[in-house]
This record gives structure tokens, sequence and C-alpha cells, in this order.
DNA sequence: ATATACGCCAAACGAATGTTCGTTATCGCC
DNA sequence: GGCGATAACGAACATTCGTTTGGCGTATAT
């Protein structure tokens, strides 16, 4: 057996949960609203217990942000991995997929980072902004791939196939539409009037 | 002069200006984080003073919600009615110019709605579902009259239209690109490819 | 001039909030 | 078998919250 076996996790260490339980309530109340004795009963512990795993409730959330925006981020790096070689329109449209299987069907991390955007305007604590920039980043480098026709403002672009699929999450209901299904109409309506080259 | 002259309000009633107060604490500080007696203080009065326009804090919301529904609802309207004969795509981009410029120049009280989405699990006060309903009901009609390709599905395309300029007031900022520059980019994206028949 | 409704002030109430703190039970380790 | 770190408990803290209440000045109507 290895000699250093990092750090061995209590198995009574409730971290997991109470970040499931803070996130849920973010998406269900929103931030402020959603009180930390909710939070704490959710993941079946007292409310003082939660400052072992975080300072305060805006770190807590800050965990919560990283948390979804990592995942969403590892889903779809993995799934572009996995598509490498194809097409560019074959690429964007898998990372699309990727995207909005995870913001609809994947849990309530990452819907609690879209509920609680932070406004531009005043600043965020922790890496929040640098981890969104560096999630559409990805599009970005998708899109770069793609042959448009002249004068296509890709940045015009990004931001609406984007502002599309975030904003689902305010109308999606579950046994709906799929997302896969979803992604790949937004996709089409862009496509071939878009697809200039291959 | 006429015998009833409706409801004559005092100059001193300051409705209007708690109104206004209170849109721009729930788009800066979002509707819970909002407290009353911020509201009040910008509005230049007492926190109990706002008990005597509105019963509650939810209420204050809704009144909002509903000013800024009305607002931007009557402003596409009478868009509309100012291009009608007009082909349905330029009627369309007329309708999005005036969403976007009112949504994000028009004051902070459509932000107010925005950034309050209702969730449609747990019910809402007033009329807002149905503003809402109504609103977009607007701009089903109008892509109901476009002339699109066999298969095009009519529904998520006024999603993803109306989901990327809603998004819009999450990533814009003053001084940048105008309001109608990003309407007519976004719709020029969809237009001629979907463009089969006039 | 008097009555009346309006618009708001000033102060307070109880409840809920985020957070702190002393204590405690459990675990791995020498 | 003791020991320090871990992972909480449980009660309390000061503060802030939405809301209520009684009264006061002023403008309008009679």
């Amino acid at each position: 057996m290895s000699a250093v076996k990092a750090v061995k996790r209590r198995q009574t260490n409730r971290r997991e949960v109470l970040l499931e339980a803070a996130a849920r309530r973010f998406v269900e109340d929103g931030y402020a609203a959603a009180s930390m004795r909710d939070i704490a009963g959710d993941a079946g512990m007292q409310p003082g217990s939660i400052y072992y795993h975080f300072p305060s409730k805006e770190e807590l959330l800050v965990a919560v942000h990283e948390d979804g925006m990592r995942l969403i981020t590892d889903t779809v790096l993995a799934t572009l991995a996995r598509v490498e070689g194809k097409k560019p329109w074959d690429r964007l449209e898998a990372a699309c997929v990727a995207h909005l299987r995870v913001l609809l069907k994947g849990g309530d991390r990452i819907k609690a980072v879209m509920r609680n955007v932070p406004l531009k305007s005043h600043p965020t604590r922790g890496n929040i902004t640098e981890m969104r920039d560096a999630y559409e980043a990805i599009f970005a480098g998708l899109l770069g791939d793609l042959a448009l026709p002249e004068g296509t403002d890709r940045h015009a672009l990004r931001l609406m196939l984007l502002g599309a699929m975030n904003w689902s999450f305010t109308w999606y209901r579950d046994g709906a539409e799929s997302p896969e299904r979803i992604a790949k109409k937004f996709l089409t309506m862009l496509r071939i009037q878009l697809d200039a080259g291959a």
C-alpha cells in the first residue's frame, strides 16, 4: 500500500452532504433567503456546525459556486476530448449537449451558480469570475474553429448561444424535451446559415 | 369640470419614488437581501411608511413586477403598431430592438423582473405569471407570422431568442455595444438560415 | 372655520438572522 | 491507554428583519 495515502477523510465527514444541501437551498430559495438553519437542517446537523467547514455563509456560496463550475468545466472538457478530430460544428454541438445536460440534469450545484449570477458591477469573493471566464473561453475557442461568413461577430454569437442555454433553467421542466434535443435544436437554428465553410 | 375626477392623488404622494427605489434595490441586492429600511432610506421616508402604500414586502415586489411588465409590454406593442404592414422579419426585429432597449436602458423596473424570475415550481402572487405569458405570446405571434422551413420548432426558437436577450442583463455594460445593435446581430444569426419564404 | 381623509413620522415588537463559543464524542496513532 | 486532532453539538450572542401601532401635520372639501 502506497506510503502517503493523501488526506484520509473520516467517513463521518459530512462536508459533501453540506454542500449538496446548501446548493439545493440556494437554488430553491436563493442565496439571501436560504438560512443557515435550513441548510444545516437539510444536512442533518446543527447551525453552528457549518462553521467548522466554512468560515461564513458567503464562503459557503463560493464553495458551491466553485464546485458547480468545476463540474461543468470538467464534464465539457471530457466530452470535447472524446470528439477530438471531429468537425468543428460537431465538437460545438457535443459541448452544448454536455452543457445543457449538466445544467438541467446534473444536480443543484450548477443551478445554484446560474441563479446567483454575480453582477459584473460589484466584485465577487474567490475566483468565481475567473472560473466563469475560463469556462466561456472554451466556447470562444470552439467558435473560433468554425468557418463562418465574413463579418460574423463571434463574440455576439457566443453570448447568444450561452445566454439562450443558461436561461433555460428558468423554463425547463423535468419530463419535457430532453436537454440533448434542446441543445441540438438551438444549434440547428444557427448552423445552416452560418455554416459557410466545411 | 367633469363630475367624477377619478381618485385625485395628493402631489406629496411618493408612491412612484418608492417604486423606483424598491426596483433599484431589488436589482442591486436581490429581493431577499434588499431591506425595507434601505428601500425606505433611498425613497427618503421611514420604514413603516412603506406600509401605507403596500401591505407587505412581497406585494411591493409584485407591484414592481407588474410595473416593469406593463412598461415593456406597452413599449413593444407601441413599437409593433408603428411597423404594422411591414414584413414579418422586420416586425420581429423591431420588437427585439424595443425589448432589449427597455431591458438594458429602461430603468430598474424590468431588470428587477429579470433578476427575480419566479421559479415555475413554487407559485407566485398576483398575476405575474399571466403577464409574463401574455408578453411571450406577443413573440410567439411574431414568430408565427414568419415563413420558416418545414420542421422548424417555433417554440424552441422563441425560447432561444428570448433567452439570449434576457440573459444579456447579466453581462451588459453601459457604454458597450448598443442594445439596438445587439438585437440586430442576434437576429441576423438566425435570419438568413431560417428565412425560407418572403 | 371646521371636519376629514390623506401621507407620513417615530417608536417599538417579536421573530429570524449569521455567527460565536465552550463542550463533547469519536477516531487514528504512539 | 493516554493524546491530539477531528467533527461535530447545543446554547447563546448581538443584530437585523418585516411589520404594527398611535399620533401629527397638512391639504382638501364642506
